[in-house]
DNA sequence: TGTACATCAGTGAACGCGCGTTCACTGATGTAC
DNA sequence: TGTACATCAGTGAACGCGCGTTCACTGATGTAC
């Protein structure tokens, strides 16, 4: 963990250093923004160590001020955990309208690009996707989380339903898209979870989830 | 929390009543199998609060015994935690035998036993479960629960094995075995940490495991 | 333009808390004689 | 059978630690006049 604050106050202005040295050496009072701070200072440590063990007095440290400082910006801990939370919602949602948008709306293999930026997403940001998706009681309580992560399903839903409807499948997409959630979650977990590692190291995680797609849409008759 | 020690020592002998008022009041100083006992507490508050939170200090409570009674028996705190999961496993590796034997070795019905066996697993269990697959860095690279582990993916793989000779299906039965195992494992984390809940409230979790089962081993061609 | 003032984002010290682990100890138990 | 003794599973107090949160405060900033 690097000691030296990031999102730091800005240095001190020109008309400080043509103040003295007294003026020289003050740095600013006030932090440019130190909501945000704290905020990528909490993301940081989230992906750094987990969700769980992230605390309050390191997001501090890391962006510069002493521990009370988050009171004048957040109700608690939970709030700056919230707002992670709730950010990881949208980038995912905007990531798979964006493989939708690649792919073609209404193909196969936009589908699948859903699927693949699904486990991107854990991939590369593991930390979070367990804040997002594993049993956190408050964050699980909290409603802007909540509506984040409807509207993240709705998109899937919303894709599966255009897909069959081009491809002539019957089976509900509500169903269909559950059950490509189910398999993407779980590659997503045994992979950031090390499990695959320790029993079927070699697997390809990505074309696992390509054959799961092909057989949950094949058509049933 | 209950406060009343659970696994508590056993009550003063009859010789002890018959010794007058000293004897009568003093308890028995060794606990009978304090190892267990502790083992014991330990999974119950697992259960109860989860494998992060759990406290040696509170394993002692519930025990009945004072905090520094655990370090004659286990290495570190750490020892317990690899105990309860090592024998989580051991469980799951039984209960999936018992499901194979229930229907059959080489049935479809066993396959799909097993998958259920798996969510029952977590679902009674659900806070063993996260211990077991979650991303716990010292847990992982302990050995012995690391064995286990392996131990319960191969009888998945031996009976994956077995159906797929009889069905005559050509499919590597370890490429099989991990798409079962993913779809199961992301039933199981969505369903106890309250994210179909969330989003799909009507779901039938064993139903929607065993069309999944059906869709990986249709025969390919 | 200069000055008085209200605002409020920061500080730093303190709070109560509970943790994991260590330590010298104590006293129940089983065994050798 | 009785006794001396070694063993070792327990105790209880203490350790250092770090947490989240609160508090009265300070001083930079922008604005009204």
């Amino acid at each position: 963990l690097s000691t030296t604050p990031i999102h730091a106050p800005p240095e001190p202005s020109e008309a400080d250093a043509h103040a003295g040295d007294a003026g020289a050496r003050r740095l600013r009072y006030h932090h440019g923004d130190l909501r945000e701070a704290l905020i990528a200072a909490t993301h940081e440590l989230v992906i750094e160590r987990g969700g769980e063990n992230f605390t309050l007095a390191d997001a501090c440290r890391v962006a510069g001020v002493s521990t009370a400082a988050p009171y004048k910006h957040f109700r608690d801990k939970q709030e700056i955990l919230e707002i992670i939370c709730r950010r990881g919602f949208d980038r995912m949602t905007a990531n798979i309208h964006a493989a939708i948008a690649t792919h073609g709306s209404g193909t196969f293999a936009a589908i699948v690009a859903i699927g693949h930026a699904y486990i991107d997403f854990a991939r590369h940001e593991p930390a979070l996707f367990r804040l997002m998706f594993g049993q956190h009681p408050v964050l699980k309580a909290a409603e802007p989380v909540d509506m984040a992560g409807q509207a993240c399903f709705g998109s899937v839903i919303q894709e599966v339903q255009n897909y069959i409807a081009t491809a002539g499948i019957k089976t509900d997409p509500r169903v269909i898209a559950v059950q490509l959630w189910t398999f993407v979650h779980g590659a997503s977990c045994l992979l950031i979870d090390g499990d695959y590692a320790k029993v079927a190291p070699d697997i390809d995680v990505d074309a696992l989830a390509s054959a799961a797609a092909a057989a949950f849409l094949k058509p049933s008759n």
